[in-house]
RNA sequence: GGAAGCAUAGCUCAGUUGGGAGAGCAUCUGCCUUACAAGCAGAGGGUCAUAGGUUCGAGCCCUAUUGUUUCCACCA
């Protein structure tokens, strides 16, 4: 005897248990079985130090989605699940942590500190993925993965030491967004520009040769102490004269040259723009154009550089070991030791005490500023590593324009192919200590210099005999994001899993990473595995909150979805999620939806108890298409045309649609209608027709369980093993597909009997006449068939009436008046009938009926419609304008009964 | 500066390849009709942003305009 189900819904009750279920039955572990297909997903590692919120939900729900229905169809599916060490993130937690504690890096120095941060991920890093069990997501947790453990790291250190054999990776000099707060270098990506208010500050330059002061304009004036140029345009008139001149650089006295270069704009400010190439993308470029000397005045940490820090890189030089490009470091004198910010103002105030500064101009500019910590990077000249992009860009750009990976929808690929044509190299090191270590070895003796890149320590230097030091940096933590698809499956050694589930099918993820990690896997699998990661790239919107904003900590209006699945249960939320949502499009999350959800869930559930209930069957069986009734075969159609449609949808990645249409289907037509349908029977005394209604009802209810499993997998699976006959689990059952064999013509008629029951109980909302007034309904029609005392209880129960009886012709006066497509319907209620408001009606309804007419008349006399139009087309409008004729002529006679009235 | 999205009922949003505009919520009316009041039955409510164009036919395709959001680049 299978168990009851509760009185309401209540999802806490069942969904630990079921997830328990589902694991301990091993069902989410694929077969690697080579004569079926499959289908595999990787999730987008969600990083240690987070907390599940509503961004992981969609995109969680969506995958879980996708891989419950391709399970369902038969692939061996593999969703393959893990986190991210998330470097900065969780470095920056940990020696958060530790200031509380009063301790710092140096302190403890590397190892100690990698074994706090060991510790800190064991303790922490599982968090996350016990919130994404909640969910319901059928992750194979037995191919867990995390981008540092051996097997990614592996990965991370081959392809290091493959691209820098190839030339692909180098170090040098470069400009550089530093985050003086994480103390690192970060890369073009990372940095998110902010429009802030600001100054433009003029200031005066005196020229050396004509004595004359030049005036520029910067919005940052701390850094002209190293400043080793102004540009001109050489096109510009106005400083022709100046050509080959020097300035005097105020407050240090220093003579810096005047060049000509393209960079100076003729119509920003005056013209004339200074040039600290160590501390601005484009001076560093000017500099390198005319050959200026580099001079650095921050420190790592962003403050202006002292005596200490000159004399640390003026060593450098001195013995010939700095390398190319390699800056200067000022001494700040007076300003040393201060932060950019107080530099600004001690600076501004001897400018102006001196007499050079003329003008402070409000000016709002736009301000880079650190992806992690949000405070304002600075760039700056630094000796990184970095990825030669080019090369690896193009085959990325090939494969996605080819249509070898598509984006769903297509427009993110425009995004991915400016980003891809405008792509810079790659800085890939970072000063943090968390993280794969990069695998090269610099020769202890300075004056050898040698390098070496390798898998494992070199005991000396190959060149000298020297000891040898590893690079103490790490890499960027998207260096290994990028080999996700890969590195989990084995990569570089050839396993069953890489040959079997590589390369991958879709991939879902939101808008916002498209650059950070979608196009990083698509070159980096191209250049290792020589196939693309992914077939389809599904990109999915932000989870904003009622009011459309972005969730954030800072504003404080997230939304906990723990919390969420705590009050309504994980499957109204993945419903919330998904229903609605169409690709690439952002969605609002309110309590209205996550409501509606839960109702939704709760509808079903009843409609399933009140199905239980009536059952007395040991197990359910289809019965034949003679046994069946018009409404079991009305709703055997509907669940046909429903199963079709879900499956196009999810086919086509339109979760919302495909879960709208189930939505409908359920709600509409199985238990507002189907069921109160099969009430006569189920309470009637033919014990046959009973078996067949409660296997229809039954039979319905069980597949479309097994329609909506994806998207509901808790609710589904609780319903299905309480019906009778149901074995094992839900989620390993065949999903549904349409058959022709269970398209019925009959439920044409039973939509005829259904407009007749609408149509009665509108009128007789209309004249506010209650249910519990049954009144006679007499039914003239033709269609002896659709009409047939059969129906004549889904009158009785549904539209009020007393009795039904299918008349010829109906002559009585003082009856209510229906007409519809196939029937005209008369009710006597004689007291209830006003026949001015009647008249009124009718004559409404007449001449709206003529309009139609008009309009499907003119259509059809068209002449180019009717020749041009599919010929599908124009038949319906032929039936269409019957049907009007029709209904056209039952007004006109009951105009004719109650003329004179 | 370059690019993209969005603009549909009071609100939030769907709307498949072009073939008479839909849902949820809200509002109003009537119902405790034995699965469900987290419910049932009805009703009202839209010049599909504006202006052109293509087409037999446009919410949907094209062009321009307005409003709005986002991405990329630059901003000395």
């Amino acid at each position: 005897m299978k168990k009851e189900l509760t009185k309401t819904y209540d999802p806490a009750s069942f969904e630990d248990r079921i997830y328990a279920s589902w694991c301990e039955a091993g069902h989410f572990t694929p077969e690697v079985d080579k004569t079926k297909p499959h289908y595999s997903i990787v999730i987008p590692p969600p990083n240690i130090t987070g907390q599940l919120h509503m961004g992981h939900a969609l995109d969680n729900t969506l995958q879980d989605i996708l891989i419950r229905h391709k399970r369902m169809q038969g692939y061996s599916t593999l969703w393959l699940p893990g986190t991210d060490h998330a470097s900065i993130a969780t470095e920056a937690k940990i020696v958060e942590a530790m200031r509380k504690e009063g301790i710092t890096k140096d302190d403890i120095g590397r190892d100690g500190f990698l074994e706090r941060a060991w510790d800190w991920k064991r303790q922490y890093g599982g968090r996350i993925i016990e919130q994404l069990k909640k969910l319901g997501s059928s992750c194979d947790w037995s191919r867990e993965r995390f981008t540092l453990d051996e097997g990614c790291s592996e990965a991370v250190q081959t392809v290091f030491m493959k691209l820098y054999d190839k030339g692909l990776i180098y170090r040098g000099n470069r400009m550089v967004n530093w985050c003086p707060t994480c103390m690192t270098s970060i890369s073009d990506a990372e940095v998110e520009y902010e429009d802030k208010p600001g100054n433009f500050y003029h200031i005066l330059y005196p020229v050396k040769e004509t004595g004359e002061m030049l005036e520029l304009a910067t919005t940052r004036p701390e850094t002209m102490l190293g400043d080793t140029a102004v540009a001109i345009n050489a096109d510009d008139p106005r400083y022709a004269h100046l050509h080959g001149c020097h300035v005097i650089l105020p407050l240090i006295n220093k003579e810096i040259p005047i060049v000509c270069d393209e960079h100076a704009d003729m119509t920003k400010g005056t013209g004339v723009v200074k040039i600290t190439p160590a501390h601005d993308p484009n001076d560093y470029e000017v500099g390198q154009r005319h050959d200026l000397p580099f001079v650095r005045v921050f420190t790592y940490d962003g403050k202006m550089t002292g005596a200490d820090d000159k004399a640390a890189a003026d060593k450098l030089f001195a013995n010939g070991t700095a390398a190319v490009g390699e800056p200067e470091v000022l001494d700040c004198g007076k300003y040393a030791g201060m932060t950019t910010v107080e530099a600004r103002k001690a600076i501004l105030a001897d400018l102006e005490a001196g007499g050079y500064l003329k003008e402070i101009e409000p000016l709002a500019h736009n301000v880079g500023t650190c992806y992690r910590c949000h405070q304002v990077i600075e760039p700056m000249v630094s000796k990184q590593w970095f990825v030669k992009m080019e090369p690896l860009a193009d085959p990325a750009i090939d494969t996605v324009r080819g249509g070898d990976i598509k984006f769903v929808p297509e427009r993110f690929e425009k995004n991915y192919f400016h980003w891809m044509e405008n792509i810079r190299d790659w800085c890939i090191s970072r000063q943090l200590w968390w993280g794969h270590r990069i695998p090269a070895y610099y020769c202890d003796n300075e004056a050898c210099g040698e390098t070496v890149v390798s898998l494992t320590a070199p005991c000396k230097c190959p060149k000298c005999g020297a000891n040898m030091t590893q690079d103490p940096d790490t890499l960027d933590t998207w260096f290994s994001s990028a080999l996700w698809p890969f590195s989990t499956m084995g990569w570089p050694k050839n396993t069953e899993d890489l040959e079997y589930f590589y390369p991958t099918n879709t991939l879902v993820t939101g808008y916002d990473i498209i650059t950070f990690w979608v196009s990083r896997m698509i070159f980096s699998a191209l250049e290792y595995t020589g196939k693309a990661p992914f077939d389809t790239v599904l990109i999915h919107g932000l989870v904003r909150d009622a009011q459309g904003r972005k969730m954030s900590k800072s504003l404080g209006n997230g939304i906990d979805p723990l919390e969420i699945i705590d009050q309504y249960g994980a499957d109204a939320l993945r419903f919330a999620l998904a229903t609605g949502n169409s690709p690439g499009n952002d969605m609002r999350f309110s309590d209205e939806k996550i409501e509606a959800a839960r109702n939704f869930a709760n509808k079903l559930w009843n409609a399933a108890r009140f199905v239980m209930m009536n059952l007395d069957i040991e197990e359910i069986v289809l019965p034949d298409a003679a046994d069946l009734a018009p409404e079991d075969k009305w709703i055997l159609s509907a669940f046909n045309a429903c199963a079709q449609n879900v499956n196009y949808n999810l086919e086509k990645y339109e979760i919302g649609i495909a879960l709208s249409t189930l939505y409908d289907f359920i709600w509409d037509m199985y238990c507002d209608w189907y069921i109160e349908l099969t009430k006569p029977s189920l309470n009637g005394s033919d014990e046959n027709r009973k078996k067949v209604a409660q296997n229809v009802l039954a039979w319905v209810l069980r597949e479309t369980l097994k329609l909506l499993h994806p998207f509901m997998p808790f609710i589904t699976e609780e319903i299905y093993q309480g019906l009778p006959g149901t074995e094992g689990s839900i989620m390993v059952e065949a999903y549904p597909a349409a058959c022709q064999c269970r398209d019925f013509a009959e439920k044409a008629q039973m939509d005829k009997v259904i407009d007749a029951i609408r149509a009665i109980r509108t009128r007789r909302a209309e004249m506010n006449v209650p249910p519990s007034r049954k009144a006679k309904v007499y039914i003239v029609s033709k269609d002896t068939e659709a009409f047939a005392p059969y129906c004549y209880p889904f009158f009785e129960k549904l539209a009020s009436a007393a009795e039904v009886e299918l008349v010829g012709e109906y002559t009585e006066e003082g009856a209510v008046q229906i007409i519809t497509d196939s029937a005209a319907i008369y009710i006597p209620m004689a007291d209830m009938v006003d026949f001015e408001a009647e008249r009124a009606r009718l004559t409404a309804d007449l001449k709206k009926m003529e309009g139609e007419i008009k309009r499907a008349e003119g259509k059809l006399s068209n002449e180019s419609f009717v020749a041009k139009a599919p010929e599908a087309v124009v038949a319906a409008e032929k039936e269409k304008l019957e049907k009007y004729k029709a209904q056209k002529a039952g007004i006109e006679e009951a105009l004719a009964a109650i003329a004179g009235k």
